[in-house]
DNA sequence: ACAAATGGTACTTATATGGTATCATTAATA
DNA sequence: TATTAATGATACCATATAAGTACCATTTGT
């Protein structure tokens, strides 16, 4: 199983590369060229990063993206939840009725405690942190 | 995003179910009716156990399912790698020839550090731990 | 012999992921 | 002002994984 989509990565390591040309307007054949990443995907990504409002974005002719804020603001659990959702717990939504529990529940409530201990651990990892080696 | 899928959730649920009647053979037929999971998913989903040694099956008129070591020694994240495979990051595989780095690459870093700590707090936890209210 | 269970396997369906294509819009520049 | 190079928005496609079903063989108690 995996902890990380294609998405979230992808948006990490482009983040990253802006990260390292702040001031710099990068656009997509940019990443393209130089992270080898396929272009219409990147750019998708990116586009949801703009709405995010984490990437400040520019039409027309030497267009491209910046970001919006500095890498040490941009953390990756932020990226997971634009990209992966918040974790849910294999939907008890749908299983309401098998499951009345629901808050005590000891497996819901010992998955919860895990949960929450990986998000907070995530929660202090920012994109400067993984600028620094 | 789930870190847990149905496949689990079932297994651990019918175990639990299991772990309350020690001694007793249980059917997918009574788990339908106990717990109202569907049958022929339960079924597929009690072989694998079986397989993995977790579950002790016998064929035949009164067959059914017993336990195969006390709950105490059957750990969630037992089911989780029997369900959903190992943790395995983004893998990284397919993206060798982007990321030389692998080894030394501060976002894998930062993640199989984030995922160690996860398994390691799932690790602690057994069925038996969920079985007490 | 028959009924009630699992073993094994192949199949179907639903959903999520990964990725592409297209057209509209914007902006610089010749 | 026409062209070109970029993003915005959206719809679409392909593949993989998850979720679930169906079927036939085998075993076993009555």
């Amino acid at each position: 199983m995996n902890l990380f989509t294609r998405n979230t990565d992808y948006a990490a390591r482009a983040l990253l590369y802006m990260g390292g040309r702040v001031g710099q307007r990068v656009s997509t054949v940019d990443i393209q060229r130089d992270l080898k990443l396929p272009r219409p995907f990147m750019r998708k990504i990116l586009q949801q990063l703009q709405k995010e409002g984490y990437l400040v974005s520019v039409k027309g002719y030497n267009g491209g993206f910046t970001l919006a804020m500095p890498p040490g603001k941009i953390r990756l659990i932020d990226l997971m939840r634009i990209f992966q959702g918040d974790f849910s717990l294999s939907d008890c939504l749908f299983q309401k009725k098998l499951c009345q529990c629901v808050a005590a529940c000891p497996l819901r409530r010992e998955l919860k405690a895990a949960e929450k201990m990986l998000v907070d651990r995530l929660k202090g990892v920012t994109l400067a942190d993984l600028m620094r080696p």
